[in-house]
DNA sequence: TTTTTTGAGCTGTTATAACAAACCCTCATT
DNA sequence: AATGAGGGTTTGTTATAACAGCTCAAAAAA
């Protein structure tokens, strides 16, 4: 943003395609490759790609190449765990701070997504549901929890169109106009549970139809077996009093 | 890890450095100079701090050089808020699934701690301090939240060393042996509260005594005087009811 | 004395080339 | 027909060099 370099626009470009779905889970991308596509030398392709990991939107692979990142169900569940936690404190915070202009700028773009959902543009859809949550994030103007919350919609990314391209555009426009006007009358609370509404909603929709990896990532490969064969209810595993081998 | 680059040596070796809090909040670094520290060329040692900084450990000055992130007191409660939630769900989650192996390892690096808090060695304690909170951590098992957790050690290390090597160890002893023994009772609340208290304690040593700077990144520079003059009580603005100006 | 300019020495960025490890396909052998 | 060995291709890694922007200080001009 402030510096115009050949590695930030090959980053930007990147981030935008995994976050807006271009690139689906698995899909295997070489340094070379990138810096053919954008017409570079290949220093400008690694340091956009290594950022990338860096920020979990694309996974190293024990070959050394770079893929976007497979998920299991448990991991998705993690992330939306997280997520719901530290977006709707944002938006909590959002909702104490907000201006007139920056509710006018959100009412605006949720008006661009309900035009997109009527003409049936997925893409358009999605842009617009992204800047609709991160106008609301970066009003809350929290240094720390915005990255997070960046990489988590970087990681999101790739489940997103599988879903929404096969089964049209989710009605998230309940959620969000209950956003709006609960962040005009300043009801933080209720704000905050109306975007765990919304990212419940489309989790669900991604659980039901996105396709996820058995288990678990190669790199917790060694004993997932979560100390007892399975029976994952809510039995205890018991307590860890003094029973040595 | 599981490769042997230069850039990787170079990165584990800065990353640990910072945790330690070997560096100290503003000190500013150059690609070269590390390059001739580590006697590598330029490219590792631009891939190990790019990775940093895109893990939040290092920063980039509008100078485009390095240095070590300041922090606002505001940023810093941030990052105490994120940290007590994220570390009491890891804590709460290798609570169920903690083989007994694992507690004796957290038992034996507690005291390690111990005898390095005896032997006024402050490096060993901040040593056993990271291990102990990550090992409890790392049996959590959650491959989504530990990378964020450590991001935030990542930007807390800087920190630590200047209150401790002022005011000597913490007596962060109570707490962790609190959590031993709720850990070894399977008792995921107590053992939470009780790395919630930890993470209190040592946050309001160095709230008292780090140097922290006056409000905000040169990144919020633009209007942070928080919608109105101060009043940072209770108050909240005006509902956002259509006041066009 | 003060101000402006200029230049040297920094900085990170990018391109290129040499390199080693991994992968894949082919061919020969059993 | 199945299997193992070979080599060619492609991978990321690192070093080197050329480049552009910035900083700061010294020197020249007012």
């Amino acid at each position: 943003m402030t510096v115009r370099n050949l590695h930030n626009e090959i980053y930007e470009s990147l981030r935008l395609s995994i976050i807006m779905g271009d690139f689906v889970p698995g899909q295997v991308f070489s340094t070379r490759g990138i810096a053919d596509r954008f017409g570079t030398s290949l220093m400008p392709a690694r340091d956009a790609m290594k950022r990338l990991v860096a920020e979990r939107g694309l996974e190293l692979l024990p070959n050394r190449s770079f893929c976007i990142p497979k998920m299991s169900r448990q991991r998705f569940q993690e992330l939306l765990q997280v997520r719901m936690y530290l977006e709707s404190v944002l938006t909590e915070r959002a909702c104490a701070v907000l201006t007139p202009e920056g509710l006018r700028e959100i009412e605006s773009i949720n008006e661009d997504m309900q035009l997109a959902v009527l003409a049936n543009d997925v893409r358009g859809y999605l842009s617009a549901n992204h800047r609709f949550h991160f106008s609301i994030y970066q009003a809350a103007h929290t240094m720390e929890i915005l990255p997070i919350v960046e990489s988590m919609w970087l990681q999101t990314g790739p489940f997103l169109n599988a879903v929404f391209t096969k089964y049209g555009t989710v009605n998230a426009q309940d959620n969000h106009s209950q956003v709006i006007k609960a962040l005009r009358r300043r009801d933080a609370a209720v704000a905050a549970d109306a975007i765990r509404s919304d990212l419940a909603d489309a989790a669900d929709l991604i659980l039901a139809n996105a396709e996820f990896v058995v288990d678990s990532d190669p790199s917790l490969a060694q004993r997932t077996q979560s100390v007892n064969g399975r029976a994952h209810k809510d039995r205890q595993p018991e307590p860890l009093l003094e029973n040595t081998p």
